[in-house]
DNA sequence: AGTACCACCTGACGGC
DNA sequence: TGCCGTCAGGTGGTAC
């Protein structure tokens, strides 16, 4: 699930749980969602600190702590997070488990082991080193239309470039572009100012709504694709037949009567 | 700059 | 039951 929505919710489980603790052992189970540190680097830097704070951007969330690095978890297609008490077992798939002086664990769960942790110095160094355009839930009006301007390619494929914004994936952005009733392969030179401040206020209150329901898209609003999302499936709006087209090699849902060329 | 294609990894599901 | 293809909300590299 994690886009920026799914990221926000397990940014705020975080913090509900897993700061101001000391760590007392990082224990990686499987090094291949380590980039660019070793396993014994990551426990190096942790042991002994407090995770103090956390910053999304994007669909990375990172951690703050009270030593030198800031902890950056990405969570891929299938990660979570669980907190909980030792003793028993850990989640099936934990890749690497925080194990706090307390006595509770906190556990990073990632199935398809797509998800990435490394060590980073800091927001702004991070977004920088990872070329991250604004984040989705932050971006300025103005930022936006000046990142969409001069772009030559489809809308979808451009919200998706996370070096344009950052934090929307495969279901949010259909989720705006249904709102915004647009077309996926719409070239995003073809909109107009207005069309794209429209763009803005719809991105930014999909990421809200979705929020206000915990990004459990079983409770968003009715008028909403992202319950709806399969071929066949009755549009919310129209009742027309949901279709599947491919758009940037991604399976994209859409309403073939709301969302014209 | 943009797009197509491939790869990474694992699990679920449907058809035969 | 077993095998196979397809799909799944992530990114990254290469070639054109």
């Amino acid at each position: 699930m994690p886009e920026l929505p799914d990221v926000a919710v397990l940014k705020r489980y975080l913090d509900a749980t897993a700061l101001h603790n000391e760590i007392a052992d990082v224990d990686v189970r499987d090094d291949y969602v380590l980039k660019g540190v070793s396993a014994r680097k990551l426990a190096d830097a942790l042991k002994g600190r407090r995770f103090e704070s956390t910053l999304r951007h994007g669909k990375n969330l990172l951690v703050e702590t009270d030593g030198e690095n800031w902890l950056r978890l990405h969570f891929g297609m299938t990660g979570n997070l669980n907190y909980h008490k030792k003793g028993g077992s850990d989640p099936e798939h934990t890749r690497v488990l925080f194990a706090f002086a307390d006595g509770y664990h906190l556990a990073y769960v990632c199935p398809r082991k797509l998800g990435r942790i490394s060590l980073t110095s800091g927001p702004e160094e991070f977004a920088r080193e990872q070329n991250l355009g604004p984040d989705a839930g932050r971006v300025g009006q103005d930022e936006f239309t000046r990142m969409m301007d001069g772009r030559r390619g489809m809308l979808k494929t451009t919200l998706m470039n996370q070096s344009v914004i950052a934090g929307l994936g495969n279901v949010y952005t259909d989720e705006v572009l249904f709102q915004a009733r647009l077309h996926p392969e719409t070239k995003v030179k073809s909109l107009s100012r207005e069309q794209l401040r429209g763009l803005h206020r719809i991105i930014q209150r999909v990421i809200r709504v979705a929020l206000n329901h915990d990004a459990d898209a079983r409770d968003f609003p009715r008028t909403y694709l992202a319950p709806h999302r399969g071929a066949g499936e009755d549009c919310p709006r129209c009742g027309a037949d949901i279709r599947r087209i491919e758009v940037n090699q991604r399976g994209t849902y859409i309403c073939p009567r709301c969302q014209q060329r």
